[in-house]
DNA sequence: AAATATACCTGACTGC
DNA sequence: TGCAGTCAGGTATATT
């Protein structure tokens, strides 16, 4: 489901929800095999603690507590969502945080590809410590972005859905930001010019503060925390509009599979 | 070493 | 209606 426009939504609900600083009296672990399953001392390195911030980490949330971080991958399914003291779990309901108050967070995850952990530091975890800049830090710089590619073979889509590159950015954004730097997904990183990388360093930082004022996209059945679905999806140019008029152009946008993934893009306006 | 392919899962949708 | 095939917002691991 989730890039860090839809995973940053979710942060601001959890936030929201979460303001009060309450705390943990119990989690429950429905269903802890998840790809990488969910390790079950973490319940009792959680039981107790108090909410102190949710954070975000590329596309993973960091529950902040006064006994250290939980965190939050969401894969391509997962969701967390309030639940009422009336309301029966739901198949694929695999997590649930009670919180003092009959408060309920539930993890849910049809796919199980999230993945959940606990760190006392983060940020000398394994999952976060190969992670490039976020998009929005001044260290992710047209500078920075043309010497991690310059001598790249792998085409420019992929490499800044590289989360080593430049974290956030997924198979939706690469496509929409490619389309607004008027770059072919398919063309190699290394003849990227420096001129384009300032274009593209550009555009990633516009589509996705972009998505986040949306409320991210809601492709399938993605929410927020607050239950609120985005609208971002309405403003794609390229993603998911095979056949259909560039919004600039009017020529037929067209798809490509890159690395596995399908990429739309417009023949006239990308070189 | 780096680039690409595959695997991990379930559900929604297509075409027969 | 059912069944087989394909695809999906991510990422770790295997294979070239």
């Amino acid at each position: 489901m989730p890039e860090l426009p839809e995973v940053e939504v979710v942060r601001r609900g959890l936030e929201k929800i979460l303001q009060h600083q309450p705390h943990l009296t119990e989690i429950q672990l429905h269903r802890p095999d998840l790809r990488d399953p969910i390790p079950v001392d973490l319940v009792k390195s959680l039981k107790g603690a108090q909410i102190l911030a949710v954070d975000r980490r590329a596309k993973y949330l960091l529950f902040h507590t006064t006994k250290g971080f939980l965190l939050s991958h969401l894969g391509m399914t997962g969701t967390w969502r309030c639940l009422s003291s009336d309301e029966k779990l739901r198949k694929h309901d695999h997590v649930s945080l009670c919180f003092e108050g009959n408060l309920q967070l539930v993890y849910h995850d049809p796919r199980r590809f999230g993945y959940l952990d606990f760190a006392k530091d983060p940020t000398t975890h394994a999952k976060l410590i190969k992670l490039g800049p976020e998009p929005f830090d001044d260290a992710f710089s047209a500078e920075y972005l043309r010497q991690k590619i310059k001598s790249k073979k792998s085409t420019i889509k992929s490499a800044i859905m590289d989360q080593a590159i430049v974290v956030g950015v997924g198979n939706i954004y690469a496509s929409e930001a490619l389309f607004l730097a008027g770059i072919r997904p398919q063309k190699k990183a290394y003849l990227v010019s420096s001129l384009s990388c300032r274009m593209l360093v550009e555009k990633i930082r516009w589509v996705l503060a972009k998505a986040i004022e949306s409320g991210g996209s809601s492709i399938s059945d993605f929410k927020g925390a607050d239950a609120q679905g985005g609208y971002f999806q309405t403003q794609f140019q390229v993603y998911d509009r095979k056949g259909l008029k560039c919004v600039r152009c009017r020529a037929l946008i067209r798809e490509t599979r890159i690395a596995g993934r399908s990429s739309f893009w417009c023949p006239r306006c990308q070189k």
